[in-house]
DNA sequence: CGCAGGGTTGATAGCCTTCAAGGTCTGTGG
DNA sequence: CCACAGACCTTGAAGGCTATCAACCCTGCG
């Protein structure tokens, strides 16, 4: 992984995504006196469904995913999270959803009561962080109409685009997939075995290629087709 | 309808629904002088998807609904909303649904600029806008769950006691639906059919009975296990 | 009374799941 | 270096759940 700087990581995160630039200079200098870094290794747990939100956690390097249960074992899992995404600021009290490492991963931690300790000073940062909510919620948005209203192709079309617009430089083919198939058929409410075949559909129509440990994109303008957004 | 005062209201709002009593004494009173009433007519709309968030609502009376759609028709409905629920305030500059009467609606308007102006001051409002936010990303949460792993009649089971659970007094069986058999379709990603037909199972079940304008609760217990939902 | 819109029910079709089997890759130990 | 085990991935066949298409009913209204 190349070194990150904290401008950089800005633009990347959540609330990098939707905004150009940062509404704010930089409001994590303030958190990062607070902060303490840790390493945690594939398939551990980050923290648990239910567990008191005593931290949240800022990606240095690696993927992350959340999950959530039903008793009978059915699983959806949230997002995906990559370097410089921030996560764990979504909950009130307990955690809604677990956080899992997909990869090894390096993470940065800072307590939850510092935070909005200092957030009831620092105007700029509780905006910041609101921000960071609204963005997550408009994700949330996206993810319903996939969910609810999109079929297989359309749900794996817009997948690989999104993964393509964060993993990937802009002109780049190659997509990273660090993340099982099994979690990507829970993102998008399917089957293992339906993404499979509908990447082998989309292969044999050189839409794309396929590698155990990404997707190259040959023809993007297709996938925009069928994720149903004419923008991109 | 009856009279309705502001301390209640509190209460029955998005925020309401999660925590038992206000986090902050009063923070509507705040807004109150800023505020105007309106009314508008079933089926009109409020504010339109793409609009700019220029101002954002409470529910006097009535019910309101969230739409999004795709290019070629296909809805998702986000939520319901009911007296003294506020919206309107999940967007960041742009709105991402549009917001329709789903019966006559009387409406208390609040312009977004001033709210967020006063909100840089009050530190207690600010808390109390962002808590109504993690609510409605809780909501969100609950919902991408349902849409993405449970079948029909788990769907129609959840929809039907949270409507309990908002509408009606804690010990009524009756729960008005003031919406159509479309607009809880599309809300659960299924078709209208498919909502006819699992509510005529669950009446020939005995679990419920069906009027035009809402159903009557028999068996809640039935509905609770079917949903998935242990707790009620 | 006739119309229009929503609601309900039936028949059929199709998408995706389920169940099953075989393939591929990776890490480990001899 | 090779063999093997286990996990993950892929592909095939059959079935089920829900969508689609179609018809009819019901209610409110001009």
């Amino acid at each position: 992984m190349q070194s990150i700087t904290h401008a950089a990581q800005q633009t990347i995160g959540p609330a990098g995504r939707m905004t150009a630039r940062p509404v704010v200079p930089d409001p994590l200098d303030l958190l990062e006196q607070f902060g303490s870094t840790l390493t945690i290794g594939r398939e551990h747990e980050i923290y648990g469904q239910g567990d008191p939100a005593r931290y949240c956690w800022r990606i240095l390097s690696g993927c992350v995913r959340t999950v959530k249960l039903l008793e009978d074992g059915r699983r959806q899992v949230g997002e995906f999270l990559f370097a410089g995404d921030i996560f764990g600021l979504d909950d009130l009290a307990i955690h809604d959803f677990a956080a899992e490492a997909v990869t090894d991963v390096k993470l940065r931690r800072y307590p939850r009561r510092t935070v909005e300790a200092l957030a009831e000073s620092r105007t700029a940062l509780a905006h910041w962080l609101h921000t960071l909510t609204l963005n997550n919620l408009h994700a949330a948005h996206e993810r319903m109409m996939l969910l609810g209203r999109k079929t297989a192709i359309e749900k794996l079309a817009s997948f690989l685009l999104e993964m393509a617009r964060r993993s990937a430089m802009p002109g780049r083919v190659m997509v990273d997939l660090p993340m099982s198939r099994t979690d990507i058929a829970d993102h998008l409410g399917l089957t293992v075995e339906t993404v499979c075949r509908v990447l082998a559909h989309l292969k044999r129509d050189g839409t794309l290629g396929i590698s155990r440990t990404g997707i190259e994109l040959y023809d993007r303008r297709c996938l925009c087709d069928l994720a149903c957004e004419p923008r991109h």
